[in-house]
DNA sequence: GCTTACCTGTCG
DNA sequence: CGACAGGTAAGC
């Protein structure tokens, strides 16, 4: 479900709503969704944790802790949910973890591809994958350290090199395809045939896009929500993702194509 | 790179 | 019924 933007967005939601909160403990109601450490030691050790920051890297959002922290990655449908008061939606309900204080935090997840890691230290984040995920493309990366790591890639296409986690974390299908369309890129071009302008073009559009999509609280083009359970509006703005047959500014049809096995959308004239 | 797999739901 | 879905790891 959710890329930079979306996780951005619960993460500036949540944390003045949970920052100082002690966890009371975890009601797991799928085991799986714990990915670290067992769903018994993960209850046991959280209990009595108090969140100190909230942060994020690439798609992942860190609960800074008094010992430790809490990783969550929501993948494609996991949301992350505050209430203070009232049962949480049951249905895809996966783990509720209440504070002290009787509000509570939960994650549901259709498809149970999202997951919590509670690690004990800085050492232990290769448990979520961390050590070998890319810099942040929103925080860590300027245009000169694009175009520096864009150099390193000489014979990617546009596409899947942006989507790599290991090469720059936090772009997902949606933010690459509008970034493309907006620098006028096709996601097939290689690195390689990019020009110095090109390169600042894309770099430019990347930012841009991100920005807009957390300024208008992300984008629900299906079932995204935020931290309060509300809707982004970027989906409103959205010039080719899921555009497919409506027409782009310049007249031209936008079309579906497959890149990287991902439905990719494109403007036929504007990106070449 | 590509394909498949992980899961469940929705849409045509 | 098949195709597809905002993500990612693993296996060619």
């Amino acid at each position: 479900m959710p890329e930079l933007p979306e996780v951005e967005v619960i993460r500036r939601g949540l944390e003045p709503l949970v920052r100082g909160k002690v966890f009371a403990g975890a009601d797991i109601k799928f085991a799986g969704s714990i990915r670290y450490p067992s769903p018994e030691e993960f209850s046991r050790l959280l209990r009595g944790r108090r969140i100190e920051n909230l942060s994020r890297w690439g798609k992942y959002l860190l609960l800074g802790l008094d010992r430790g922290e809490l990783v969550i990655h929501l993948r494609m449908t996991g949301h992350l949910v505050y209430l203070e008061e009232g049962k949480p939606p049951g249905r895809h309900l996966r783990v509720v973890l209440p504070f002290t204080d009787g509000t509570l935090l939960y994650f549901s997840d259709v498809r149970k591809f999202g997951g919590l890691w509670l690690l004990e230290n800085e050492a232990m984040r290769f448990r979520a994958g961390l050590h070998r995920l890319g810099p942040d493309i929103y925080e860590e990366v300027d245009r000169d350290r694009f175009a520096q790591l864009l150099r390193t890639r000489p014979r990617s296409k546009l596409k899947p090199l942006l989507l790599d986690q290991h090469f720059v974390a936090g772009l997902g299908n949606i933010y690459v395809d509008e970034s493309l369309n907006r620098s006028g890129l096709h996601p097939c071009r290689t690195v390689s045939s990019l020009t110095g302008a090109e390169i600042c073009r894309l770099y430019g559009a990347i930012r841009a896009v991100l920005e807009e999509g957390i300024r208008y609280g992300g984008t629900s083009a299906r079932d995204y929500v935020g931290a309060r359970g509300e809707r982004g509006g970027f989906q409103e703005r959205l010039a080719v993702y899921g555009q497919k047959g409506r027409s782009c500014r310049c007249g031209a049809t936008i079309e579906r194509i497959v890149v990287a096995g991902r439905g990719t959308y494109i403007c036929p004239r504007c990106q070449c």
